[in-house]
DNA sequence: GTGAAAGCGCTAACAC
DNA sequence: GTGTTAGCGCTTTCAC
């Protein structure tokens, strides 16, 4: 930087203007500062104003994995909405792991991040106090929140999964699964599944659970899923997937079995994925905000930080529930 | 750190030496500074770090996009094998444009990388004059690569496509179409139809290309594609997608039209995903080793930091060739 | 094995 | 609108 500042003949601080807040230097400077960064190919050195102004730019996000597409595309949009705003991304995967959650924070703690966007409002004790003593924003994802550390915006798992299970009930469907995960891996998923119990208890039925054979949902464990629904002497008339792949993967072992999708077996799923349309016939399933998520979390950060890092009005809700949509196609 | 040095009763130092490289500590000072640091919460600061030592424990990525599930993958096993080794890595998508790119860089090495992980070998002119400034590890990835900037980890994309339309001549298909996407959007998509074409020019035969109606790769957008090649007064007996996600729309769309595949059409994908087995029929196609490029270039980078950033030597192969591997199912 | 001094490259605070 | 001074919190270097 002195080296520009002397080829531009100012003083090393306006070099810094320059870059930061040119309105506040004359355009003859600006310019002449600006021609001596391209002469030298200066890049400012970001640790250093890390540590003088206490404002790093970067914003942490862990997520459960990068390899679902669904948390890749809320990334994807918070990427985008940040780096408008020119702050960058520091990204890690935790693998579900509330524990490695709060290691990982930890060290990225250590950027200085100036916020912090989490997945989930389930975390380790100690992430709450690391990010209470920071002060500085957090956004938890994908789920709504009745006490949030900061700020949370997602929609109710369990919610829709209820109102799925009543509308297949509307359906006239009578026996209806839920084909779900282990709740102890992912909150989300046990979430739907108390959705679907309460919706089951209001209508008088009997709630039937089946769980996947693998942790990751995958098109293969429908599959198996539907074979063992259909093996039963008494096989439900719909199943609801907590999942779209693997509603997928049921519809496909149907469709080898010669099972008639819904009339045997009407099939509904989560997430309206692409393969959700592709389906054939195409999957009844709920559209969730993915993308929205990302996009309503790289606001919230960037006007908290744009306003001073003041914390919001005590009247403002702190949990945005951006809701969800029931998608009814042929499958169910 | 003065505060845990004080409680501990020993310097800074000591403290910085205790994290850093505890084996150089006493066993006894190492305990009572674990303890002060954990009765304080203390989190180091990285940025002073950075300043001082030119280290930054941070490297830096730039993929296209994240939205599509194969780039999702190889920053994800990118990300956890940098993790292993305490580094973070920060992310950025450019949209595929090569200016983007170049732009993000440029602000992502103020942040004091110790490496730079790009995809694809295209970048803009100023790409490789500021890394070469910086001296630091680079891999370019997704490609092989003549003249790398530093090392390339990839297959060849044109080889792939190759050694398939080779492939499904052998089977008895003689009019092959290729259907790609406009080649200056996604350069190793047309490196894929410069395969196709170099494989026809040897068959003898003339070269068939068709172009999806969208940039983004959809399933729908395969569909579209199914159907005008089956309007064709004289349709081809095979057709070859640039990628899975369209080759499944068009498995689809003939599936709707009673269209026998692959009697009246055989298809063929790129890509192998999830949805290739999930096909029906299973799609032949050419599987790519996504995660394998992430892991394999977090390797590479942690080697090349723990060797003190010395260069390889000449002798080594500055590009890896991972390979690919044709997947014969039932589609083609 | 431990410590003291110095300084990395910026920007906040204050002056003019 | 521009400059001067000081110092952010570490780690390097050198000493013991």
């Amino acid at each position: 930087m002195a080296d520009v500042a002397r080829r531009a003949g100012v003083g090393a601080i306006t070099v810094s203007r320059a870059l930061r807040t040119p309105e506040r230097v004359s355009p003859e400077v600006r310019e002449r500062v600006r021609a001596a960064i391209e002469a030298t190919g200066y890049v400012p050195n970001l640790a250093a104003g890390t540590l003088k102004s206490r404002r790093s730019g970067i914003v942490a996000a862990i997520v459960p994995t990068l390899r679902s597409a669904i948390f890749a595309e809320t990334v994807d949009a918070l990427a985008e909405g940040l780096d408008a705003h020119g702050l960058q991304l520091l990204v890690a995967s935790s693998g579900y792991s509330i524990d490695a959650e709060a290691q990982i924070l930890r060290r990225m703690l250590g950027r200085q991040p100036d916020a912090v966007v989490l997945t989930g409002t389930r975390h380790a004790p100690e992430v709450r106090s690391m990010l209470r003593a920071r002060a500085i924003p957090v956004v938890e994802t994908w789920e709504l929140a009745d006490d949030p550390i900061d700020r949370a915006v997602g929609f109710s798992n369990r919610d829709a999964a209820y109102r799925m299970t009543l509308a297949l009930a509307a359906r006239g469907h009578r026996r209806i699964a839920f084909v779900g995960t282990p709740p102890e891996v992912e909150r989300r998923a046990s979430q739907r599944l108390d959705g679907y119990r309460a919706a089951m208890r209001e209508l008088g039925r009997v709630a039937d659970v089946a769980m996947l054979d693998e942790l990751g949902v995958t098109i293969g464990s429908g599959e198996r899923a539907a074979a063992a629904l259909l093996a039963r002497p008494d096989p439900p008339e719909a199943a609801f997937f907590v999942n779209d792949v693997a509603a997928f993967g049921a519809v496909q072992a149907c469709q080898r079995r010669g099972v008639s999708v819904p009339g045997r077996l009407a099939i509904a799923g989560f997430g309206d994925f692409e393969i959700a349309r592709a389906s054939n016939p195409p999957l009844t399933t709920v559209r969730i905000p993915g993308a929205q998520i990302g996009r309503t979390a790289a606001r919230w950060v960037v006007e908290r930080l744009a306003g001073d890092g003041e914390a919001p009005d005590e009247g403002t809700p702190r949990t945005t529930d951006l809701g969800f949509e029931l998608v009814m196609r042929d499958s169910a």
